[in-house]
DNA sequence: AGGTGTGAAATCTTTCACAGCT
DNA sequence: AGCTGTGAAAGATTTCACACCT
């Protein structure tokens, strides 16, 4: 086989990841119409390909305005958002510029409008019911989330494999067995599932989600899904962050050997020397 | 060449306090690492600069390495591993190339090897004290994960504000006050806090770990933290989460409208652009 | 002045593809 | 023949810096 890759965003591509599979899919761009990006003057700005990276601080963004109107604030620069956002107001305003233009030369955003343009990109305008699988304490913290953030998320179905949990209600909800998944999924019109099971039974669960037409994953187990192209996955992993952050406390040690710390770390090294923070 | 990590020159200093992390990907360069010490094997080249994404797959890497030597398995090859973990085979052998060379040509990589020097560069060989802040629905679950992943992540003290709490053991450890996270964690010698309290004690909290000596902090609460630069936070935020997947099940069903719809056409919730009020 | 919107440059990541060991 | 290790190309994201409105 010849190269056939290496296609610079050229217009006839078949947006596809080589492999049968890619659950990666960290930072696969947003949208993939072909040919057809041309989205002029519609009033309705279609949507174009907003950076995955953009899309995660979207949310952040849209929780700070959201406490900025409730405490009355009618309009905020860039520059106050970003400082909240904890990004600068360079990323800030690239990232809205993904959506439109909504903000005032010399003025800034108006708060309600940018909410309404976030939700909207966002998909909030519509509900996503949530089924939870796997009451066990992270289960049962999730389901009494109750209606998860704001509303909009509303936790439509429970399940575990439990007797003696099946049945109970659990924030409202009662709890089903995880044989009905497909059945009750499909029934609830669930969009997300959230896995909150073991490990060893994550995979399963996961697919018994998708056969009950589940789109979307929130995965708290720690094992890597299996799914169709048409799934979307998302990993939360507890032991993954809190091996970054001691990566990060190994490193910081290394470097602080001399009690200086620095930014640009300097090619002296020093051995896996343990210094503890003072 | 200068390429310094200097900052703007532009405009003057502007108090963007810490908080340089991002919300979800990270985008801050890793620091080098240095070159190993204890068994040698090390001739030339010195690590380089790992970079933070390669980071956060090592852990995954390692999970599944581990799941493997359990099952007896001596070797491996990067496209079995990489298959395992959800990425691709280059990517897996660029990201174990930054941390060396220790694998075989022709035949793969010695399971134990790589869990060992992963371990190594992660900072596993060393303890990282956890502390867990909100003991609610999501603090006794993270309590009681049980010294967390595979030992090393052992939780030594835990915090709440609710006097009935105050005392009372939870996974064997007992909780006490919030006001005495700075001593008690400067006594434990605590490197990782959780918080998991609600977003209106998170930053009081924040500060509060970090006066007690905590280097390290893993975000529940849905709140962007402002620490001082030597801290590192990560964060996990359900919110964003599900409102990603939601931004994905949108444009999914945009891009659907013209060929077939396949999902919830949910009655009734039929608007764009107009803010729900409810 | 004051602040947005955005090409263009700088950086960071991923992927390619092949030299080089075993 | 098989598989790792890696320079180099391709992509994606972030940052700069400035034209351009109010």
């Amino acid at each position: 086989m010849v190269a056939q890759r290496g296609r610079r965003n050229g217009a006839a591509a078949h947006k596809r990841t080589g492999s049968r599979r890619g659950p990666d899919a960290d930072n696969a761009p947003t949208a993939e119409l072909p040919a057809v990006t041309e989205n002029g003057a519609d009033p309705e700005a279609r949507v174009k390909a907003i950076p995955e990276a953009a899309v995660a601080r979207m949310a952040v963004y849209l929780r700070i305005l959201s406490a900025m109107a409730e405490q009355g604030g009618t309009t905020v620069s860039s520059e106050e958002l970003s400082a909240a956002a904890g990004v600068n107001s360079a990323k800030l305003r690239k990232d809205l510029s993904y959506i439109g233009s909504y903000g005032t030369r010399g003025v800034g955003y108006e708060v309600q409008v940018l909410i309404g343009q976030i939700e909207r990109t966002l998909g909030l305008t519509r509900q996503h019911r949530v089924a939870v699988v796997g009451i066990g304490n992270l289960g049962h913290a999730l389901a009494n989330y109750g209606g998860f953030p704001g509303r909009g998320f509303p936790v439509e179905a429970l399940f575990d494999i439990d007797p003696d949990l099946i049945g109970v209600p659990v924030g409202g909800v009662p709890v089903s067995h995880l044989d009905d998944i497909p059945v009750v999924c499909a029934e609830r019109q669930i969009s997300i599932g959230v896995i909150a099971t073991p490990p060893a039974a994550a995979q399963t669960v996961c697919d018994r989600l998708v056969a009950g037409g589940v789109q979307c994953i929130l995965n708290f187990a720690p094992v890597v899904l299996q799914v169709p192209e048409h799934v979307e996955v998302r990993k939360v992993d507890l032991a993954v962050e809190l091996q970054i952050l001691s990566f990060h406390v190994a490193r910081r040690a290394d470097n602080k050997v001399n009690g200086q710390v620095v930014e640009d770390p300097i090619p002296g090294a020093a051995d896996e020397g343990v210094v503890m923070p003072s």
